[in-house]
DNA sequence: GGGGGAATCTGGATCGTACCAATGACATAC
DNA sequence: GTATGTCATTGGTACGATCCAGATTCCCCC
């Protein structure tokens, strides 16, 4: 049955739970879970743009947003007159995603956490774009410095849908290691930095003086599936942290 | 005036030589020109989406399309109900190796460089260190300032072994380019990043007060049969720079 | 004079329609 | 049998029109 992309859209329409209002992201999750369930085998074609937009009752612009970004991501290519088809995926091992926590263990080090909070609530809207959540799900939120043997290294504030995680003191020292017990670690990340200046507060927390130097770092965490699993902003001290990263051509 | 850009828009639309017929290719162009020419300064907004399509005589779907492809590229910005900016901060993908002249050309800004130094000489111990060379070796050192349209951005230092770069001043730009041009461009780079505060002397250099956040970059630049051909050490300014990076797990 | 809310900006989503251009399958001509 | 040309199908561009939702402005009322 080559219908099985229809009827998880239809699911996931109906679906309350989840519910996203947007049509076209309602269609681009339904994608990649025919895609993850292998209904769609890598290499096969997807229905027509023009099959889908008159199977779902969207207009064939919103099925071709909904693409698009499933093109941008890599898990569609699209040939002109050929049809749209599943990404036999590459993998680029490019840097490593790993964990602080584990990190700094594998280093001999003695990692640690403060917490100022863990608490769920409701995603603001920023929270919501970032995590890519309808609005008035829940979240889990975690703020906290990380310490190595007694020394402050980073400012961290994460937030995790509470779906993936329901409880925010599951998580001791890692994060990470508390998603792997719900099978919802991330295995893909996109990462921000900047460099910055500590203010007063930041300084304080990281025992350094203020203006010092600092790497203002915004993550995301994906799944396979593309899901966001995390959405994390720290603050680095610069005096001890150093980032190393291979470049590649293509 | 505030119709530099649809002015601009016009001239493209008749240039014959770059004749370019999709129209949408044409707007996003013909806004980079702009941006470029500092007709709308970064931090501005672009008349709203309406306007332009108005001006065009596009439709909005077409004008939005111009301006999502600018975004996707980190040149411009959006904020809902607000309006559209020039962004105010150069994102650079961090797992690509890219030159840095050919970056900035791709967002249509036109890069350039100011050398202090442009010599040949013997290997300074730590430089047959990073390059992996033996003592004596003859290296070409460039010294520079980095600049896109008359804005500083970035002093760099670099130094790579004279057989593979004989004369210094093959470089003017780019140093990558001259180096295809001995088939000696690098393919795989490692690179080490650290937030530092920028001294009198680089700041100086760089248009930004003593003390702002700047990100210290080291690169070495690896030809496939893994000899070092590029060791790079640069400043870059904090306020107008992004690194991302996309991270993976093995 | 200051606070609150309406009016009016902005971008965001979605619909329907039209035509162009690349592809590939099938039928036809040699 | 192979080459060629037609044609249906697919994605690509572009139009116009609505409605929704955030952001700002500004004015009126207390």
């Amino acid at each position: 049955m080559q219908n099985a992309l229809a009827d998880e859209y239809r699911r996931l329409s109906r679906d309350t739970t989840t519910h996203q209002p947007l049509a076209y992201l309602r269609l681009r999750r339904a994608i990649r879970n025919v895609i993850q369930h292998r209904d769609i085998e890598p290499g096969q074609t997807l229905p027509s743009e023009r099959d889908l937009s008159q199977a779902l009752g969207l207009s064939r612009v919103t099925v071709r947003k909904a693409i698009a970004g499933l093109v941008e991501e890599g898990l569609l290519t699209q040939r002109h007159g050929a049809g749209t088809f599943v990404a036999e995926r590459i993998v680029k091992p490019m840097s490593r995603l790993t964990s602080f926590t584990e990190d700094l263990r594998a280093r001999g080090l003695h990692p640690r956490s403060e917490f100022f909070e863990r608490s769920v609530g409701e995603v603001t809207p920023e929270e919501s774009m970032a995590l890519n959540l309808s609005p008035g799900v829940l979240v889990v939120r975690l703020h906290r410095v990380r310490y190595a043997e007694d020394e402050p290294l980073a400012i961290e504030r994460s937030v995790v849908p509470a779906s993936v995680l329901p409880d925010p003191h599951e998580v001791h020292d890692s994060l990470y290691e508390a998603l792997e017990h719900h099978n919802c670690r991330p295995v893909r990340a996109l990462q921000r930095l900047r460099a910055v200046l500590l203010g007063a507060r930041q300084a304080r927390l990281l025992h350094v003086t203020t203006g010092s130097a600092g790497l203002h770092i915004e993550r995301r965490g994906f799944l396979d599936d593309g899901r966001v699993v995390e959405f994390t902003t720290s603050w680095y001290r610069g005096d001890i942290y150093d980032f190393v990263a291979e470049l590649q051509t293509d």
